[in-house]
RNA sequence: CGCGGGGUGGAGCAGUCCGGUAGCUCGCAAGGCUCAUAACCUUGAGGUCGGUGGUUCAAAUCCACCCCCCGCAA
């Protein structure tokens, strides 16, 4: 086999920190790390490292956290490292042509769909929304338009009937990880051509806003399920019960119909919050009300005296 | 100093404003009923009301500080 690529590592959040971990295990030496700048997050506006970040620290490899992406200082930085190769995964920010033209192997990204569907910064929770039956991960060179480069290699994963966001993300990150490091060999050895996305058949996975996860009652009881799971845990399906915001994690399609007005409860007791929607009802099995515990719904009712009747 | 809500038997909650017998829906235990049951009836056990200090004849409740949890925001 060839000489080993050095290897300049850009992400930020949890997948992205898995995949460097598996990154290194791997032939090639990561010389330098890219991840955002720590942020003010959680209660208190506690300041917090990325991900990616506490992995390279934890193996001594240098990090840098540029606010600036387009400045003279980043490139100078990244031309210190001499890279062979950029690996990008979910680094959040768009890369100018300067940096993709920087290594003499370019720009690689891991992207979690199969591309050109799903371009885009939310290709997981949207391929959900949509009740996909399959995910995939791409890897791709990068391009100056969004997820828009040559493919190099792809594997489809099925998507299971009661997948969330969060176990999709945790199914696909090891293989993401795996098939960088099988594309990053099947470069070297030249087993691997570029393939150009079909831009026709290109799809955009846009950004998720907090407003994306309110449930819409008139819709079919399957959507709703569908947009319940995708957006579980983060940022959430949610309704509102009595002015105050209600999460909904976990639902499931009951079998039955229901005359009464789409957002009323039809039935709650210990077999859940059963709730009416545009075509059925529609089982609420864990939910969250604003400033409490994350519940299961037997319980939630329990406690909060909702009834037959009352109206989301 | 980012904003806000909460901690009450095993679970989920009410009671706190206006101090005075520890309450609700469940769970658990025993008994009853029943062909039978996760159903129904009766009875019962189980609590230093997050912690410390203060005010008071008297504190879950009022005051101060501390610990823990959560929603918003990022």
């Amino acid at each position: 086999m060839s000489r080993p690529w050095t290897v300049v590592y850009m992400g930020t959040p949890r997948c992205a920190a898995d995949t460097i971990e598996r990154l290194m295990e791997g032939p090639d030496p990561v010389v330098g790390v890219v991840t955002r700048p720590d942020r003010p997050a959680g209660r208190g506006q506690k300041t917090i490292p990325s991900p990616v970040r506490l992995v390279a620290e934890a193996h001594k490899i240098p990090v840098i956290t540029p606010e600036k992406i387009r400045s003279d200082e980043f490139l100078g930085h990244l031309s210190a490292w001499a890279p062979d190769l950029i690996v990008v995964v979910a680094f959040g920010r768009i890369l100018p042509r300067s940096v993709l033209d920087l290594a003499p192997q370019g720009c690689m990204n891991v992207h979690y769909s199969l591309l050109p569907r799903y371009r885009g910064a939310a290709p997981m929770t949207w391929a959900l929304v949509n009740g996909d039956e399959t995910s995939g991960v791409t890897t791709m060179r990068l391009v100056e338009q969004m997820d828009a480069g040559p493919i190099l290699l792809q594997e489809e994963v099925p998507i299971a009937p009661e997948e969330t966001s969060a176990s999709l993300e945790a199914k696909l990150s090891p293989i993401g990880a795996q098939l960088l490091l099988q594309t990053i060999r099947g470069l070297k050895e030249g087993s691997i051509k570029d393939i150009p996305q079909r831009k026709e058949e290109a799809t955009y996975a846009a950004m998720l806003k907090k407003e994306d996860g309110e449930i819409d009652w008139t819709q079919p009881a399957r959507v709703i399920e569908r947009l319940v799971r995708a957006f579980s845990p983060w940022p959430s399906a949610y309704t509102h019960w009595r002015k105050q915001l209600l999460k909904v994690y976990r639902a499931s399609v009951m079998n039955e119909k229901s005359q009464v007005p789409p957002g009323e409860v039809v039935r709650a007791d210990d077999q859940g919050l059963w709730v009416n929607t545009g075509d059925g009802v529609l089982n609420l099995q864990e939910v969250q009300l604003e400033n409490r515990k994350r519940l299961p719904s037997s319980e939630f009712v329990r406690g909060a005296r909702i009834e037959k009747g009352a109206r989301f």
